[in-house]
DNA sequence: CCAAAAGTGTTAGTGATACACCCATGT
DNA sequence: ACATGGGTGTATCACTAACACTTTTGG
């Protein structure tokens, strides 16, 4: 029996210049040479959707630690004129102090675009990035994903600065600490930042944050029994 | 190259007698065989991956009207022994008046079975099962999905019940009306309910509602431009 | 000493929760 | 007339949103 083809492709995300950025790679082939797509590739018959997510996302960053997860799949018959090609989507954030992009990519072309200049992408996959625009703005809300976009430890303005930025909108400085502080997911630490002004105070998550963390996740696949 | 073999499985609730149930279908072929599994089959080459849960749903009931929503795609290397096969799980709601089972399934074993009075399942699918309870419950909090599970008309008090059965508890008669009805999503018909006692308002959707429920697909499914 | 970012409290409004009794109908 | 489910209002509490000035540092 016939059968399609199953692809991951992922959309990291990125703060870097205070603007949201999303990673794209060059096309080498056709369809589409030469123009940008979203990272991704084949599974391999061994390996989870995670992993082969994990894999390609490594291949093309040279970068271990991200969050990631599963986004959504897509299967329009027609999507890929090659034929049929399903591709499970995956949402990756990384921090900009993690990456080094191009560490193991000397063959792939890629770069980073701020999500609002954004070149045309092959296939469908400006359809993909929107949702996972929609997604990352939706989970923003009620989880602690934006944290994954700092470093280890940062400024409540440097939180503050990625919710706005993916928000696209500004947010009162005094209810954002409030709210922030209040749910004790981040700590003071007795570091303080350096710069041209007044220092301010770093902050790095809880344990009750890590254990949160993991709790969303796991919430996507469920245990069973 | 090898590819993976794709399927689509169908978690289909509905209420009736005042439990909440999902439709398995009995195996007649190995492996697991006379075990029961969620329904669900092969993707075809030339149809989309909703019409395939669609098609794969009305086959099994003979229904064709139902809330459908994509819900995660597993893959495991091992969670078929016949080789690898990856299923894109989907959510489904009916409402009991809807559902004439059996209809076209005479060669297919079908059947509800109360969630908290299952059988041993087949593959993974306990697994998935217990991702879509979560998922179900978790979506009844922010959207309105559970008036999928309801006729057209309807007792505020039947609406009630439907919450109080997914989630497993029981709510506040006063505060619950007072919120769905501030929500402006139902209103009022002139019919009234019959039976041994005092006759309750029937309710409908709103159009403001049909608007929230499409807003609500379209955003599993982002438009591009 | 000044420019720039850090830091800090109060008030008003809105939505959530807890709670108990009367009403309309069929039998 | 009574049993059964239908229907209603108020008070408290928690959370959200709006709003402006002082503090600390480097240059």
């Amino acid at each position: 029996m016939e059968k399609p083809s199953v692809t991951v492709d992922i959309i990291l995300f990125t703060i870097t210049e205070e603007t949201l950025k999303v990673l794209l790679v060059k096309r080498r082939i056709e369809p589409f040479r030469n123009m940008w797509a979203l990272p991704g590739g084949f599974v391999g018959m061994n390996e989870t959707l995670d992993q082969a997510a994990k894999r390609e996302l490594q291949e093309e960053t040279g970068v271990k630690e991200h969050y990631l997860e599963q986004l959504y799949t897509f299967g329009e018959p027609e999507r890929d004129p090659r034929g049929r090609v399903i591709t499970i989507s995956y949402f990756a954030l990384i921090n900009s102090k993690n990456l080094k992009l191009k560490a193991d990519t000397d063959v792939i072309e890629a770069e980073w675009f701020s999500i609002d200049n954004l070149p045309e992408l092959a296939f469908d996959h400006k359809e993909i990035l929107n949702y996972a625009l929609e997604r990352l703005r939706y989970k923003l809300e009620y989880t602690t994903v934006a944290f994954q976009l700092l470093p280890k430890k940062f400024t409540l303005t440097e939180l503050q600065k990625a919710y706005e930025i993916i928000f696209n909108k500004s947010l009162d400085k005094r209810n954002f600490r409030k709210k922030i502080l209040s749910l004790g997911l981040i700590e003071e630490t007795k570091e303080t930042s350096k710069g041209a002004h007044r220092p301010a105070k770093l902050y790095s998550f809880t344990k009750q944050h890590k254990q949160l963390e993991n709790f969303i996740k796991s919430y996507s696949i469920s245990q069973s029994k």
